[in-house]
DNA sequence: AGATATTTGTTCGTATGTATT
DNA sequence: TAATACATACGAACAAATATC
């Protein structure tokens, strides 16, 4: 006698695998389970679902892609409920844009919205930590790029002491949407190269931005903060412009 | 000499659906293989990367789970790169914060930010079929919400309403985080019925919003456009600041 | 330190449903 | 309709990791 592979399933189109994830899912819900709280062993999902192993594990598979869960082999072992990284979530997003990327001008119209409001929320809720990570990421180069090297690497130094603002943000949600942008223009730097020139121009205006941004967040002056960041934004977002005119339109959009 | 205990690979930890996944990946950039395309069939993969096609298939679970990817049975199919669904990446990334949801106020603190450029953004780019989804998805109630049961159907049919605009945004990645946050609200709403009473009040600002609107995407008029959802945008996070402030206080964060 | 038990990780073989030809 | 190719699912076995005794 051999167990029939497929039970009467009402939605017969769907697959095993997904049904089984969706499953996990909602026991999480509804136990309210927490990242850490372990999840049946194999064999009790097997018994619980009246699947194979394989479906199982194909299912959680599909939660660990997610980075949902984490397996430990072993006795006291098993699948464990994880808080899904920032880093990996963002990696995540961006495969949603792989085949259709934005442009860098599309990326700027949420930077300017979003790093202004940032910035204000950061203001006197910074603690000496917090703004010693801030200055170890700050860098006043006091010589203009002389070269699209040196001009490149300032633009990625820039990008990182955004994403360190990003982290600290209050609003975890805002701080992520901004880190997540600043990832997608520093992946397409390195693709596309759209810093071919050196260009003293916005350093000029950018060159101690960082440096009055960081006194309007000690002070705890919002609105100043709010007004350093938007100035900045939309130069930097001019510049790119700028930039992306003159680089060969439609090369390798990724 | 003793073979050092810890393996000479660094990626020694790492297990093997995730190699396989991942070189799957890079395979697809290389290639710059395009939704549609077909990938090698589950036997091709096994040879290439000498894996069995247990591995092989929790690999293309992954990405299947992350909608990468999509199978299809019969002679002609096989695995085929699919452009992941917006509606999917926003449920993945829904999953991000489900331990750690944010709060209404912080969810508005971006839409204030960006539905006014989202509006601003779509002013005299639409056409006649874009302009007869959005009146398809407007609702005017004449009557104002009696119970709290109509309020709360009178919410989510504005939501729908500011997610049409979001799909109909030319910038995508715009569109996509308006839509995600539009989500969010969504689910927190149903679980967390946060319209608990009926409330005239937003209405009489609101009610017309959506025809002011629609007039100044139709003129073109972005300014108009921008002002308008930005005072929407406000009155309903004020509103919904002293509606989280009323309901019982970490009830169900999620 | 070593044996053992427990749990996931990997591989193989096989059967079945389904869509194309 | 029948043959075919592929994905889907099941089951069994062994390997690897990691606790506890």
């Amino acid at each position: 006698m051999t167990a029939p592979p497929d039970p009467p399933s009402p939605l017969a189109k769907r697959r095993r695998r997904d049904l089984i994830s969706e499953r996990i899912k909602e026991m999480v819900v509804e136990q309210g389970l927490r990242p850490g709280d372990r999840l049946p062993a194999e064999r009790e999902l097997m018994a619980r679902f009246a699947a194979s192993r394989g479906s199982v594990r194909e299912a959680l598979s599909a939660l660990s892609a997610q980075g949902l869960v984490r397996t430990r082999t072993g006795p006291g072992g098993g699948v464990f409920l994880s808080a899904i990284e920032p880093a990996r979530a963002m990696a995540a997003l961006g495969d949603a844009f792989v085949f259709d990327p934005p442009s860098v001008a599309e990326i700027y119209a949420l930077r300017i919205a979003l790093e202004p409001e940032m910035a204000a929320a950061l203001a006197g809720r910074l603690d000496a930590a917090a703004f010693a990570r801030l200055e170890g990421a700050m860098r006043l180069y006091d010589a203009p790029p002389e070269t699209a090297e040196e001009e490149f690497a300032q633009r990625l130094a820039e990008l990182d002491f955004h994403s360190v603002l990003a982290e600290l943000c209050p609003n975890r949600l805002l701080g992520f949407v901004c880190g997540f942008l600043q990832t997608m223009l520093r992946e397409m730097a390195l693709c596309r190269r759209i810093y071919d020139a050196p260009n003293p121009e916005l350093r000029d205006t950018a060159l101690h931005y960082q440096i009055r941004l960081l006194r309007a967040l000690k002070v705890g002056d919002a609105e100043a903060a709010r007004g350093v960041m938007a100035e900045h934004m939309s130069a930097a977002a001019s510049y790119m412009a700028r930039m992306e005119a003159e680089t060969a339109p439609g090369f390798l959009r990724r």
